[in-house]
DNA sequence: TAAGGTACAG
């Protein structure tokens, strides 16, 4: 068109805008932009938001921020995109306010703002919100198109847990789409709800609606959540014979996801190498099935192939591999792997790799660099606080696990149960009875909820290598919890240690009431009669 | 010839 001298109008720069947002090109957009005068964009309400979609759709928030500030004329249009644009964007305050906004200014939202406001709601669990928008619509007449507020409603409602809520809505729509069984299968397995949500696929299919891949997705997160081999494969045939497996790349990954978190890691590694296309998270999804199933050398050799691919590694990578570095003990390699961090910024937006870093550190036992990493971090919060007192407490650094843990008394640090065993383990290992005494007290007074059976085992532990088998036997009998087979072998152990008959037999006694002819049990009781009788034969005497 | 609901990775 322009080759042939003929000046594009108001409607031409609109399909172009709409193309380069579907297409995502922004910098086709941006010169667009650019190369017109401004006010071809604030004035005519169409081109404006013509061009706010367009910078929304390349994910240019800034970009469309400005625009919607430099519109002279804003319609209900130009309010949806940009309250849609943050809801989508996980910012759910900031598309509230903008919505409460619009209508200080005397816009009146439509049936589009209130979608794009309770996907905002929903991302916020603002429960209260999303009833009142259900009250305001309820009794209103349903056009074919609110089906989308009811859709969306339905979606909102499981993002907030509200199953019953959401499920009560569904079974009252006059009309379904496949959208409002996709909502209702989604809701389902993001709650944890999979069996639900593998019901209600069959419900779907039965209702005559074949799945589509957000279908997929849902259900392949269920039966992940299952780890149901059997559904795996149902699913995996009919992905691969309605064509999806080539045709979508969404699709193709939550198979991958789902065979990978099924431990059908061969199977996964098949479907990745037949992939027509692959994308970050396709390489994300198998480097994180072979982390999780302890696969850690192939996790590493997938990581390197990614890069030998030129995929960049994102927060999602590193944390699978951070794991597998520290897991195999692979330090040369785990310090490589911090420095592509730092390099790539993933360090600094990201609480959660910060915390796994640590967390590497302390199991290779540099304390130094655990500790640096921690303090560099954008906040300590109790996870990170937590791996670092284990990496101390690993390493029975007990200074450092003693002045760190009046940290966790003075800022109300929420201690985590398992850190607690492995600081227990270390006074275990050091021998520092007082001290554990001294520490057990600490956390009955502050921390009482979290105590388990198995700190109790410890305490007992304790007071059985110091060779108080008595002490030893009264935590076991006082304890808030039924004794369980370890505490009574762990006991019998410290019995046979202090050639303890009677004990040793109320614990031999106990141990077989919980699990009959275990072998552990009766060597030990064995060995205690057999040690009393030698110390007969040599004339020590009882 | 402007806006819309559902989906995949730690």
């Amino acid at each position: 068109m322009l080759c042939e001298s003929l000046s594009p109008s108001p409607v031409s720069y609109a399909c172009i805008l709409k193309a380069c947002g579907s297409l995502g090109d922004l910098n086709k957009g941006e010169q667009i932009h650019a190369q017109n005068n401004q006010s071809l964009f604030q004035k005519g309400k169409m081109l404006a938001n013509a061009l706010l979609d367009m910078y929304i759709k390349n994910g240019a928030l800034d970009e469309a921020q400005e625009v919607f500030d430099n519109l002279l004329n804003r319609d209900v249009a130009s309010w949806t995109l940009i309250i849609g644009c943050y809801a989508q964007e996980r910012q759910g305050e900031e598309a509230v306010t903008l919505f409460e906004r619009m209508q200080c200014e005397g816009i009146c939202p439509n049936s589009l703002s209130f979608v794009a406001v309770l996907r905002a709601y929903g991302n916020t669990k603002a429960s209260e919100c999303i009833l009142a928008v259900h009250s305001q619509v309820h009794g209103e007449p349903l056009y074919k198109k609110d089906i989308m507020i009811s859709n969306a409603l339905i979606n909102a409602y499981m993002k907030c847990s509200l199953v019953s809520k959401a499920l009560e809505l569904f079974n009252d729509l006059a009309i379904k789409d496949s959208v409002s069984w996709n909502v209702l299968i989604s809701g389902y397995a993001q709650v944890g709800h999979s069996e639900e949500a593998l019901s209600f696929y069959e419900l779907m299919e039965t209702a005559g609606f074949s799945p589509d891949p957000f279908t997929y997705a849902c259900i392949c997160k269920a039966c992940a959540n299952l780890c149901a081999v059997y559904q795996c494969q149902q699913i995996f045939t009919n992905i691969v014979n309605d064509g999806l497996f080539q045709r979508d790349i969404v699709t193709s990954n939550s198979l991958l996801d789902m065979l990978s978190k099924c431990s059908m890691l061969k199977e996964a590694h098949e479907v990745f190498d037949r992939l027509p296309s692959r994308d970050i998270i396709s390489w994300n999804s198998l480097i994180a099935g072979y982390a999780q199933h302890e696969h850690f050398a192939e996790a590493l050799t997938c990581f390197e192939q990614m890069q030998d691919d030129n995929f960049a590694p994102d927060a999602f990578t590193f944390a699978s591999v951070v794991r597998a570095c520290g897991d195999l003990g692979a330090s040369s390699k785990g310090q490589e792997i911090h420095v592509d961090m730092v390099k790539y910024g993933s360090l600094e937006t990201d609480m959660v790799l910060g915390t796994a870093l640590v967390h590497m550190y302390a199991t290779f036992g540099m304390l130094g660099e655990a500790q640096d990493v921690f303090d560099k971090l954008p906040f300590q919060d109790s996870t990170s606080f937590n791996a670092l007192l284990t990496g101390y407490a690993q390493s029975g650094k007990i200074e450092f696990v003693i002045e760190l843990f009046s940290k966790f008394i003075e800022y109300n640090i929420k201690l985590d149960s398992a850190t607690f065993s492995n600081v227990l383990n270390m006074y275990i290992h050091t021998g520092l009875l007082e001290d554990a005494q001294l520490y057990f007290k600490t956390m009955v007074e502050v921390f009482i909820t979290l105590l388990t059976i198995d700190h109790f085992n410890c305490l007992a532990d304790l007071f059985g290598r110091a060779g108080d088998v008595e002490k030893a036997a009264l935590v076991i009998k006082e304890m808030p919890f039924h004794s369980n087979f370890a505490a009574w072998i762990t006991f019998l152990g410290a019995c046979q240690n202090c050639r303890h008959a009677k004990l040793g037999r109320w614990a031999f006694e106990n141990a077989s009431e919980l699990t009959e002819k275990d072998a552990a049990a009766h060597v030990l009781m064995s060995n205690i009669y057999a040690a009393i009788s030698t110390y007969h034969m040599t004339g020590a005497g009882l």
